[in-house]
Parts: C-alpha cells; structure tokens; sequence
DNA sequence: AAGTGGACCTGCTAGC
DNA sequence: TGCTAGCAGGTCCACT
C-alpha cells in the first residue's frame, strides 16, 4: 500500500495533535515483521516528540529514544481519542493521554521498532543505505544519472530499489516512468543524462501530486484520521492494463518486473 | 558490487 | 454456491 505520498500524508494527520503527548500504555498484538526491541512498559512515560519521516519510514521520537514505524503492504495509522476495541488486525496501540496511535496491518509486512536514537540501533541499520528524498535538492537529473551508470537492471527495478532515491513503489514507479516517456525495461545504464533529468522531474511531480491528493486508496489506505486517498483515479498506467493510454490511445500493457507488475504504455514510453 | 529469487502474512477476486 | 489459484501498495536476506 503505502509509498512515499501516503505515508507522508499520513504523518502530516496525526503529527501534531500527539506531539507533546505521555504516553500512558502501549498494547501489542500479533508480531509484526519485527519484535519491538524494548520492553513496553520503558516507553510509558516518556513523551512524543516532532514525529519525521524518512523514505517510507516514520520516527517517532520519545524521551530516551523513539519509534521507527513502517506500514508495510497493508498497514496504516489511526489516532483517536476514544479509539474502539481493538480488531483482529489492530497490532500495536500507543496510548496517550491525548489519543491512541493504532497501526492496522492485516498481512503484518509492518513494523514498529525502538532504537535509541534515529542513527543508532536497530533505526541506523534500517536506515542505511536508503537513497536520496525525492524533494530534497541533491535528488537531480546528475545525481540519478551517475547512480544509474553502474546499474545494468531494468529502470523501473532500479527506482523501486530505494537505494537511488526513496519513495516511489509500485504505482508511483510506474506513473512517473510514464510522466517521463521512459519504457519501464530499459537497461538504467542506458538512459541518457537528459533523460535522468526527466526522470527525476517525473518523480517528484508525480509523488507531488499524489501528495496534494492525499495518497493513493487501492484497497484500504487510510490517513489517521480515516479520510481516503483520490490518487489512483488519476493513475494514467497502473492497473489500467488493456485500456487506451490518455496520452496517445495505444493499449496499456502489463507486464512482470522482479516479480511485481509493471504497467506501461508501448506507444509513448521509450527504451 | 550488483542481480536474483524466496521469504514474511492475510484478504479479496476471478474463474471454474 | 463453493473452492482454488493468483494477486496485492514493501523490503529484507541469502545466495550467485
């Protein structure tokens, strides 16, 4: 589910109304893709700082440490003040004296881990490595263009790495390749510097636009306030296999990249 | 170093 | 109507 929009869309909802909070329990359900790393009762007590967000990560940052959450393929974060019972899905409750910080994740691809600080412990690991934010100013055409000169994948494998620059999944891989007149297979190291260029503009207008639109609902995304997101109604390719593509009326295709789908337009994105 | 495939888990849908 | 195969927004890890 979540990419970078959602996930940043989902911050920007529950941000500011729990920071400041104490935490007054912490509810664990079924494991997650990770054991916490820290006993529950340690973080009780300890106050919520200015939440960030890192690639699809969030950091929660507490007293003596924080909390690196991640929505996984299905999850998302509620917050309520008077939260219901909670589900079969509802894997891990922060309770505060403002509200419940909820992560509903039924295939528990999710995770929430503590670490000391963000650049230490189990964070620092789950960090490393991650590539450029797609809005900070060192993500540029050069940038990617010398990333992707050593690169012999297909572009689109390449993108969804997040080792070159973070954020873009599936969908999101998929719509900014079409912004970008780029065929999805094209060997990374054969893209010109030009194109690179294109490509990166392509990235950012389209998880900018995702982003006004308040993330993508496919299934089940929510934002913690419970509002959908309107993005796929303006996907041009993802999921749209079959259907005339917007821009020059060839036929959609799908095809299997890595084992996810790629959704393409044979008459507009070129190798 | 870079690339590949499998693993994690559950729910929904299309098709028989 | 009921069962089953296939698919889903992510990414870590082991192995070549």
């Amino acid at each position: 589910m979540p990419e970078l929009p959602e996930v940043e869309v989902t911050r920007l909802s529950f941000a500011e109304r729990i920071q400041g909070a104490e935490v007054t329990a912490v509810r664990l359900g079924k494991p997650l893709r990770w054991p916490l790393g820290v006993e529950p009762q340690q973080i009780v007590t300890q106050r919520v700082g200015p939440v960030t967000r890192r690639g699809k990560y969030l950091w929660l940052p507490l007293d003596r440490g924080g909390l690196l959450m991640h929505l996984g393929m299905s999850g998302s974060l509620s917050f309520a003040s008077a939260p219901a019972a909670p589900g079969p899905h509802d894997h891990f409750d922060l309770v505060t004296a403002r509200g419940t910080l909820r992560l509903t994740d039924p295939r528990r691809f999710g995770a929430v881990v503590w670490a000391p600080a963000i650049d230490a412990g189990a964070a620092a690991k789950l960090l490393a490595g991650l590539g450029v934010e797609p809005f900070d100013s060192a993500f540029t055409g050069a940038h990617l263009h010398k990333a992707l000169r050593r690169r012999r994948v297909a572009i689109k494998t390449a993108l969804l790495g997040g080792d070159i620059v973070v954020g873009a999944g599936n969908i999101y891989a998929c719509e900014a390749l079409f912004e970008a007149g780029i065929d999805p297979r094209t060997r990374s190291d054969r893209l010109s510097r030009v194109r690179c260029e294109a490509l990166a503009e392509a990235v950012r207008k389209t998880l900018g636009r995702a982003l006004e639109s308040g993330g993508s609902t496919l299934r089940n995304f929510r934002d913690a306030h419970g509002i959908a997101g309107a993005f796929q109604l303006q996907a041009r390719v993802y999921g749209r296999a079959g259907q005339a593509c917007p821009r020059c009326g060839a036929t959609i295709r799908r095809t299997v990249q890595g084992q996810r789908a790629t959704f393409f337009c044979p008459g507009c994105q070129r190798r």
